[in-house]
DNA sequence: TGTACATCAGTGAACGCGCGTTCACTGATGTAC
DNA sequence: TGTACATCAGTGAACGCGCGTTCACTGATGTAC
């Protein structure tokens, strides 16, 4: 059996991973600090010396999902020179698979759990650096158009992504593809491309 | 001062509409069955001879919701012989002002808190309506390829009232039209039609 | 029309529960000398 | 290198609170005769 010691060393990260794991098992209801601690290994008054507050915690959880986002938009933005439209629909791709892969951060990101961002800097920051990489990729793809086709991209990418983990598609009377196919299709209407999952 | 009856009289209804009142007001966190049974002016056990369980109240909450979007789509959809791409971009436009005027109703008619709405039959035939307008919409205006687009359409307005509802677009380093304006210029870009906002 | 009575829709006290948070404490760590 | 001591990061008991739900009850309603 592994030891315990009395001092944790790195308690503050296994604190956000265990809130991430709790997430993606049970959702946002089980997302308690009493749990969260119980799921570290430590008693329920430990978070305190690293976090005020529960929503101190939930503000950090919230930060580190947008970071990840952005990675993962960066990611897919790797090859800057390649075609500008497959570009926009990789990086939807990615914003709808990142969804997918964990809703309950998702929802927690964009929800009114944390609704004034304003109380946490780092959280805004956080945000605003994975919109920039959606921001940025539609600019270049229309210069004239940008700020409104950047907002009509996110806003597809975010309803397809809201509507396939919330299920609305399930039980339509109509032949629904994956969201990732979705996604390409979607964004190769938008974009006036060829690609669309139905030509 | 009005008497007060020992019978209510239509108390199931008067409990709906101070849970849409406290929607409107405080946001999902405040939809206790106490507060909503307070705010009705009965005492908090009276719900039970209405609702078997809060769950049974947040569903009734949640189909009138999705009754009163269908109801407001339909009337927006109304003069069927019209323009069919501005018969869309009408119920897009109404779609976002409904999730901008009711943004608590909204997040519980979509989110994880009636998630199983397997189990709530009138909550699940009231959402299945209100789809059914938009994909009837957006099938009618391109019969060829009709369930991708009215996929298209319904994540185009989703993700913008979801957006829209969460503030996203504060603080973007970008000119943002209204919500409105957004949704109309969206859809004339989704569907290639003249009518954009910025041409 | 009056009366007995079943039914219904309220009341208010009480329950157990899990929560966030506080507090005095204790054991481990690290540093000055 | 050894020792005293400040600091830090844990523990576990306790707090008050609001919640959903239950229960015995009570007052109002409506119906049979």
């Amino acid at each position: 059996m592994t030891t315990k010691p009395y001092h944790h060393g790195n308690l503050r990260d296994s604190l956000l991973d265990a809130a991430d794991a709790l997430l993606a098992q049970d959702g946002a209801q089980a997302l308690t600090l009493r749990e969260v601690a119980k799921a570290a290994g430590v008693s329920h008054a430990a978070p305190y010396h690293h976090f005020a507050s529960r929503e101190q915690l939930l503000a950090a959880v919230a930060a580190r999902a947008f970071a990840a986002l952005a990675t993962a938009m960066a990611a897919a933005d790797g090859d800057r020179a390649r075609d500008q439209g497959v570009r926009l629909m990789d990086i939807c791709e990615v914003y709808v698979e990142f969804a997918r892969a964990r809703p309950a951060q998702f929802r927690l990101m964009f929800g009114p759990m944390l609704a004034q961002k304003a109380h946490y800097p780092d959280l805004k920051q956080a945000a605003e650096s994975a919109f920039h990489v959606l921001v940025v990729a539609a600019t270049a793809f229309d210069a004239a158009r940008g700020p409104e086709l950047a907002l009509t991209g996110w806003s597809l990418a975010h309803g397809l992504a809201n509507l396939a983990i919330d299920e609305a598609f399930t039980d339509l009377p109509i032949a629904v593809p994956a969201p990732a196919v979705l996604a390409r299709a979607m964004a190769a209407r938008m974009l006036g491309l060829q690609g669309g999952v139905d030509q």
